[in-house]
DNA sequence: TTCTTTTATCGTATATTTACGATATACAAT
DNA sequence: ATTGTATATCGTAAATATACGATAAAAGAA
């Protein structure tokens, strides 16, 4: 864009809009559900479930590595990805937070 | 991009990443909230509190109408926003689910 | 050592998003 | 009728996101 305004909003607003571009992408909510019921780590078979190139998996693990919401670990040759649950149930909170935020004024207008 | 593939995921997976897709810029947070607070509807007002020029606010709110997430009424030479709060509790619920399908596995790894 | 496997990164093309100013439209007020 | 106000839309520029193939790096197997 002509100049990002992103940095110009409240902290609190940020770390949930930047939560919710983490999961804005579908093959990033499949990744992180494949991930979770796959209770042991997995690594590159989450390239085969989805319909999109291994570089391109990659990409969105590195997006959701950024965002903290999954821990990546090398395993010889394979890499291991896993649910970061700390950063998961705060996710939940954030979340939480923002939707009885807006409830609290639940009146209906127009 | 070179092809868009969002369409080749589950419509489960897809109306969750459009809501949080809605909610990915700090800018239509705060103008979600903003609609919230001030219980009767707003218009302009929102323009007056965010950093943002008229017109990308007038985007910002087209986005939100296309998740459903706001209705929009005209009021004169005014436009008149509100929180769709069914809609809203739909998000809330199927937010809800993701968390608790991810969390049912719980296990920790790496 | 050499070959294979696995995955990350680089380079690149294209699509989409974000942002603005200018303009159009529609109503209100004078 | 003219002027002002509010807001949506258009056109456009620049940034970011998405996707892929090619390549690099690093470990395992032969």
């Amino acid at each position: 864009m002509a100049q990002n305004k992103k940095d110009q909003f409240d902290q609190e607003i940020t770390s949930l809009s930047d939560l919710a571009n983490a999961i804005s992408h579908p093959a990033r909510v499949a990744i992180l559900r494949k991930i979770a019921e796959r209770q042991g780590c997995i690594c590159g078979e989450i390239v085969e479930v989805l319909p999109l190139a291994q570089s391109t998996v990659s990409q969105h693990l590195k997006e959701l590595l950024k965002a903290n919401l999954i821990k990546g670990t090398v395993d010889g040759t394979k890499s291991c990805y896993c649910i970061n649950w700390d950063a998961f149930s705060a996710f939940e909170k954030i979340f939480g937070t923002f939707f009885s935020g807006i409830a609290a004024h639940n009146i209906s207008c127009c």
